[in-house]
RNA sequence: UGGGGCGUAGCCAAGUGGUAAGGCAGCGGCCUUUGGAGCCGCCAUUCGUAGGUUCGAAUCCUGCCGCCCCAGCCA
């Protein structure tokens, strides 16, 4: 309790952070009456899909609180439909997993290890009177259940006898008898008010082959027999799920207290809904297979692997959930809040270089021919410890496009006909001359002057000028590709029927030409750096020594474009 | 017209009867060889709303309003 007064200080989340929260709260109250006396907790995919950032939120949270409480959580993937399920998914899981930093230790388990203890409790519902086997098909089970204002009817199947339901389920168990013509049903209340307690479905008839038990079985739980039995087995203390399963959290107290075993505690928490983007899986799908992306991993995508590619790292992703916090009112978190978090992140740890990507020629009348000056440049500084390297500078440049106006707005700050700029690291260049296509009236080449007095870090360069520019020496540079991410969707909720209809058309600008400083030859997959006055950019998966490809993970905050946009 | 939830700033979110934390966004300023980073300041007389209880209410009570979820042999 005395660790409250530290609740204000942001920016610690290392593991989950630390916030309180009315999850701390309900296991706060739970440790302090003794229901429980350790926090298990687990994290429980279906792989039937890749993780989103709305499951890292859950995976921070389940992983996270159970560490801060020096209890375990486990990873389970609840594999009860096996039509929709793949081993593809169940490695990308647990590498995504893996990637945030959490660890199962050796308590990863699947739904379908516990399908012959589910079998038996199965079993030992019916023997008690309290499930059986239903004949009727799906629309009239549908007919059956009533509606949200009016009570079901029971299943002229309700009431066979103890043994008869026994026989029956073997024989769907032995696979005697089609898809869909019968299944197991708990005997509840028709009427009652939760539809969920209306005799539930606790299995079906699927002839499929199961990525993990084969062909063994004939009939697969459903969710909401599998899921609270396997926490009880499991020992699930908090079992923390989405807030559409609070009112199945009574069917699953009753399963529990029908068999007699270990209760958790279900608490429900809101999903995360970002701006820009979507989160179903559904809908991720369809942009997948419809190829709106390249793949799972497309970095414009919000999955982990998407994020991943995009070069996120873990540490902003458990940052971002810990800032976000957790609660049970709908809500929807502004991208901004995702972004922040990176660039906090990678302010701190990113390599800064130099990278032109949109290059114009730039030639200084005054230097010398064929000379080349070592200039050294500072990594990180905000990290003094990445020490600094050198990089050349010599008559002929490149400068970005951008960073020329022939005619300035006011408060242009960078070069233009007859002003002064400061190429970083370098000399304060002035502007004495514009080349142009004599056809195309496009410019060519800018002719400029460099002040010999004013090389960084002399003692006669403090000259001010307003502005300070990025640079590369032509001879010296190194061709990129980079990949000019912007958001998926053009509007910040893109739901709907017509969803797709706000696709961002540009999403995705592939700059070719991109002219960098000679140290960036060798950047390998996944390394990442901050272009100066750009943004921060990693290597691509795709990237090769001879063919550099640049994600541009996000950019820098930019001031100038939000002065010019008004 | 059933059941389950939720309403604190543009977006999140603390707050648990003693007089509205923090973050993002936004706005203004300082500083700056990244228009980056950093720093400073501003940004809810009021907590969906109307009453009630109380010396005192975002917190307790009552009514009303709004939003989300549930009628898969999906999870």
């Amino acid at each position: 309790m005395e660790e409250e007064n530290k609740q204000g200080s942001e920016e610690t989340a290392s593991q989950g952070g630390s916030r309180r929260n009315f999850v701390r709260d309900i296991i706060d109250e739970d440790l302090k009456t003794g229901r429980y006396n350790t926090v298990h907790t687990r994290f429980p995919p279906e792989p039937n899909g890749y993780l989103h950032i709305g499951h890292a939120k859950s995976i921070c949270l389940n992983f996270g609180t159970a560490k801060d409480y020096q209890g375990l959580c486990n990873l389970r993937f609840d594999d009860t439909n096996p039509t929709k399920e793949d081993v593809e998914y169940v490695e990308s899981i647990q590498e995504d997993v893996r990637w945030l930093g959490f660890d199962w230790g050796d308590r990863m388990y699947y739904a379908s290890d516990y399908f012959d203890k589910l079998y038996e409790y199965a079993v030992a519902l019916i023997r008690k009177g309290k499930a059986y086997v239903d004949d009727l098909n799906a629309d009239q089970i549908r007919e059956h259940r009533g509606t949200l204002t009016e009570p079901g009817k029971d299943s002229p199947y309700r009431n066979r006898s103890i043994d008869e339901n026994l026989d029956l389920f073997e024989r769907m168990r032995k696979g005697e008898f089609p898809d869909g013509s019968k299944t197991l049903r708990a005997k509840i209340d028709m009427s009652s008010p939760n539809i969920n307690m209306r005799d539930p479905v606790m299995y079906r008839i699927l002839h499929a082959t199961h990525h993990r038990t084969g062909d063994k079985w004939c009939v697969y739980p459903m969710y909401d027999w599998a899921h609270g039995q396997s926490d009880s087995m499991e020992g699930i203390t908090h079992s923390i799920c989405t807030l559409e399963f609070e009112d199945h959290r009574p069917l699953y107290n009753w399963f529990v207290d029908q068999l007699g075993i270990f209760r958790p505690r279900q608490i429900e928490f809101a999903r995360l809904n970002l701006t820009y983007t979507v989160m179903s899986k559904r809908r991720l799908l369809q942009l997948v297979h419809e190829g709106h992306v390249r793949g799972w991993d497309d970095p414009r995508m919000p999955t982990i692997s998407g994020l991943r590619r995009r070069g996120y790292t873990p540490e902003s992703v458990r940052l971002f959930a810990d800032r976000i916090g957790v609660s049970k009112a709908d809500s929807v978190i502004d991208v901004s809040v995702l972004e922040d978090c990176l660039r906090a992140d990678l302010n701190k740890r990113a390599r800064r270089v130099m990278a032109v990507l949109h290059p114009i020629r730039v030639v200084i009348e005054n230097y010398p021919d064929g000379q080349v000056e070592e200039l050294e440049a500072v990594n990180n500084p905000e990290d003094e410890s990445m020490g600094t390297r050198k990089i050349p500078f010599s008559k002929v440049l490149y400068i970005e496009q951008d960073d020329f106006r022939e005619d300035p707005p006011k408060k242009y700050f960078r070069l233009s006909p007859g002003a002064e700029v400061r190429l970083r690291y370098a000399y304060i260049i002035k502007c004495v001359g514009v080349v142009k296509d004599p056809q195309t009236g496009l410019i060519t080449e800018l002719r400029c002057t460099y002040d010999p007095d004013t090389k960084s870090g002399s003692p006669a360069s403090q000259r001010k000028v307003k502005g300070t520019i990025h640079w590369v020496s032509a001879e010296h540079a190194v061709d990129a590709e980079a990949r000019v991410y912007d958001r998926l969707f053009n509007v910040p909720d893109p739901g709907g029927e017509n969803w797709k209809s706000s696709l961002n058309p540009d999403s995705l600008e592939i700059v070719k030409g991109c002219r960098l400083e000679p140290g960036l030859a060798k950047a390998k997959p996944q390394d990442r750096f901050q272009f100066e006055r750009l943004g921060y950019y990693c290597v691509d998966d795709e990237s090769t020594e001879g063919h550099l490809v640049f994600n541009r993970t996000v950019t820098l905050r930019d001031t100038w474009a939000k002065i010019e946009s008004k």
